[in-house]
DNA sequence: GCGACTACTGAAAACGTTTTCAAATTATTG
DNA sequence: CAATAATTTGAAAACGTTTTCAGTAGTCGC
């Protein structure tokens, strides 16, 4: 029998009157036939199901069924029968069936702000790893920290029955999603959100770490850039203020939309403002990368005019002159530990809250030299 | 009804009996209450099913299905109807009954070497990007350019009934699916392989632009460094010896495993062998990275010791010292591209094989100024 | 007012599994 | 050896949809 997707049309009893093929032009006609019987990717012979793996060895569907997912529940002279005579006939599972009757889709979720973002690239990298080896599959999804998207990606994993979703939320989330429930775990990475387990950088520490250092290299005035979307820029925001304050350092903090452009546009005008810190903290990748493109388009030099450290240990903030002391954040174990942390959750849903915060490493490099001046 | 992971536990005959709760340690009894119970993230309620809307309605299973999925099939008075009860119940839709049913899984997979590539994370962007707007899924694995990870995600493809799979294959995977058929199309983006549909960067006009610009800038001993794994790098690797060849000039190519490692490593020791080039091509991103610390690490200078060029516009090829010259592969437009024509075989399966060459874009900065010396 | 068509609806089958329930067989125990 | 338990199997129900098929009501043209 053959499958194609018009297989109606040339096989069934309705489309066998003259009407429909005498109503159809030459052209269409044409087309449906090169597809019935082009075998390039569909092929020609139904599928086994189950079913025939049974009627081959001889057992019942349940029996089948069970050998081939079950451990133990079945002799294991028979399920070796199963086994030759699935093998045999090319047999694979239909998942979209097997996940419907057991409800368990097997598959988590996993939205993040932008995967071209490095930091999410390399969490994503670990929570893959981490899934693929448990049998688990992963949907992906770019919010691009638009809160609509965030929650039409939430409901589309409901309709998925995934089993749990890893989420960097935006600061709006928490309000948008609040009172709602999900049949599924959440864990957040990188931003907390509500009562959802929560794993990310231990940003307080990172920004002491920072400050701390800038202020031993003898930096006084030190300015910060830090993102308004989410609860991880609020979060580095408070530390860098406290951090400051703790020094007894007034704090000059900007808020802006992380990204690279947002950055540049904001560091440029301060630099012409005349007012410009002596020191500079990036508090993401982006930013960082702004903030180091408008100092270099107004022919400053770093560390001499201006100071520039940041976060996030991207490749690049090595090979540029000068490399940029960063905070080095440990992306694979964070996507890693989430990945734990939710299997953990779908086992044990009772467990109270958790929230893991990871250190960084601080990287000392050229951009943070001990002030000449 | 309650619907918790050990539902049974509780509620079948069977574990009502002592043994069970009797064997267990009273920790683990408390846990199972535990889950039991916590409404965290499971609803108390049963979801709603198209059953329960068409009760609420009054109408019949087979209209409701229609109304919400067909567009005119139903009266339109009914179909606001059926929404105002499915809105009122809250009713999602399960995807595994629908698909299981319908034969369509609206998703397709997304096979790339590793996601943390830049250039695998914005082609995918863009195919994540146009599938969400067509409302369909994307399953994403990462083969670390091992043939056997290849073939296995490629039986999962099958086994989730994707309508199609967009590929980046390694030299090897020819071989390996020789003769098999699956049942969706293939469409291959950076590398060919087989009769897949294939879109991919112009490699024979981009080493082309590369080697005549530097010729131009008074290089001639041009050295370049290739991938060993994929079609791609010795599609480039061809292209170069004969544009080299075009000038009347030796090629001196290299292959490698295109790591970063193994090109910092491999022109480490080119650079302390005392033979270098004058100049160098690296063939992506990862391998010209590998260069550039290579050179670095030995106190050379760019260009004046050894001029530098490679493919793919990362962002720290501009912010490096100097900014390097690079072919700017149009990477948005390669996942867009490489999404269409999946779409449009899967609805025009006869079609014969097309190959999909794009311009890359010639990036001149300072790692390749006229030669001086 | 009749036949033919259209627009709409519902009952029931189907999709390919897993799971329940009960039965049959074999092993274990006192 | 009888009684009980454990193991192994199969028939049938279930999962939540879509699709088929058939039917009913309304409309149109003559």
């Amino acid at each position: 029998m053959v499958y194609t997707a018009d297989k109606r049309r040339c096989l069934t009893p309705e489309t066998d009157k003259i009407q429909p093929y005498g109503a159809s032009q030459a052209g269409v006609t044409l087309i449906d036939l090169q597809k019935t019987f082009s075998g390039f990717y569909r092929s020609m012979v139904m599928k086994p199901s189950i079913k025939d793996v049974a009627a081959a060895s001889g057992l019942s569907l349940a029996t089948v069924s069970r050998a081939l997912t079950d451990n133990g529940l079945v002799n294991e002279q028979t399920r070796q029968k199963v086994l030759a005579a699935a093998e045999a006939l090319g047999y694979r599972p239909n998942l979209q069936a097997r996940r419907l009757r057991s409800k368990q889709s097997q598959t988590i979720g996993l939205i993040v702000a932008d995967i071209r973002n490095p930091f999410f690239t390399a969490v994503s990298r670990a929570i893959e790893d981490a899934a693929y080896r448990e049998g688990i599959r992963v949907l992906l999804c770019n919010s691009d920290e638009d809160p609509a998207k965030e929650a039409m990606y939430l409901r589309l994993m409901q309709e998925e029955q995934v089993g749990g979703v890893i989420f960097s939320p935006t600061l709006s989330a928490g309000a948008a999603i609040a009172g709602t429930t999900f049949d599924f775990p959440l864990i957040t990475i990188d931003r907390a959100l509500g009562d959802a387990d929560c794993v990310a950088l231990n940003n307080h520490e990172a920004l002491d770490k920072l400050v701390d250092h800038l202020v031993a290299n003898g930096y006084r005035r030190i300015g910060g850039l830090f993102g308004n979307t989410s609860a991880t820029g609020q979060a580095r925001h408070d530390a860098y203020v406290s951090a400051m304050h703790r020094h007894g350092l007034t704090p000059d903090a900007r808020r802006l939309v992380p990204t690279m452009d947002a950055a540049q546009q904001l560091v440029g005008d301060w630099l012409d403002a005349g007012d410009a810190p002596e020191a500079l903290i990036a508090s993401n990748g982006l930013t960082l990368l702004g903030a180091m493109r408008a100092i270099r388009q107004r022919g400053l030099r770093i560390p001499d005019d201006i100071a520039l450290a940041g976060i996030d240990n991207e490749a690049w903030t090595e090979l540029v002159e000068p490399a940029l002391t960063v905070i080095g954040q440990p992306t694979y174990d964070i996507g890693d530990t989430a990945m734990r942390m939710l299997m953990n959750r779908i086992h044990e849903p009772a467990l109270s809250r958790r929230v893991v915060a990871l250190s960084g490493e601080l990287i000392v490099r050229d951009s943070t030299r001990p002030r000449t001046a």
